[in-house]
DNA sequence: GAAACCTTGACACACCTTTGGTAAGGTTTG
DNA sequence: CAAACCTTACCAAAGGTGTGTCAAGGTTTC
């Protein structure tokens, strides 16, 4: 039995309980529920909430910050609006060409690969 | 000359100058200055308004939503960070491959690059 | 030089977010 | 069966966001 409760898994991550249902409601981690309906809270949740306290602090963040993001990620038109406005933001460095930000896209594409490869969760067709 | 003062440009795009300036300030549209430090918005400035109040209702965001978007594009270790967090998400459909994952990534990849094609500021090197 | 602009800064208000607490009721366990 | 959990649903307070307005002062233009 490796799943704790949510006064459990508070204590062992920092959060409180509050805390711990906001951050369902916001959709950012939804634990099991046990048949009468109790949270329940596996490893791969602790480990979440832990490195998400660590995300916020690093980058001065919000939850609902991260909330948006999540957001952007699961809506694709939205996520096409809104890079499609930044994208024509003349705020580049100087005179970027199309080259440049290609190799950019690349480089954080290769960023997320590593975080693919290091999610066990996701296994590979190949 | 076709630069409008703050009165001038928030009559034609629906803001109010009071709306300009915060949106100068929190990093979405800065319009150039002139010598005595009145703002001045020229073309591309009007038409960024006018799409941002698109945006903002297509999608039901607010202004701070994007400039977060903005941030995150800015500060490539926030970007990495939050991308490396919500990738770890197991809120995939089912079983999702490492495949299906790139798939999908290279269709936003197709996305951004017609939002490139799509504006003049950007020249290709080849 | 006065009218009609612009600037920044402050006060203010309505709303939303974040977080805590508490109440009414179901579940688990000694 | 009672203690100690859990659930949802409210009320509330502190702080942030979005927006208006006003004041004190510089600029442009007639």
């Amino acid at each position: 039995m490796d799943a704790l409760t949510i006064h459990e898994a508070a204590e062992t991550t920092g959060w409180t309980p509050r805390m711990l249902r906001y951050i369902e409601r916001i959709g950012l981690i939804e634990p099991a529920r046990s048949g009468s309906g109790y949270r329940m809270y596996g490893p791969g949740e602790l480990q979440r909430l832990r490195t998400l306290r660590e995300l916020l602090a690093e980058h001065d963040l919000g939850l609902g910050d991260v909330a948006f993001a999540l957001r952007m990620r699961q809506d694709g038109a939205m996520q096409g609006d809104v890079d499609a406005w930044l994208e024509a933001e003349p705020r580049r460095p100087e005179t970027v060409t199309a080259d440049d930000w290609l190799r950019w896209e690349q480089e954080k594409h290769a960023r997320i690969l590593e975080a693919v490869n290091a999610n066990p969760k996701m296994e590979t067709t190949a």
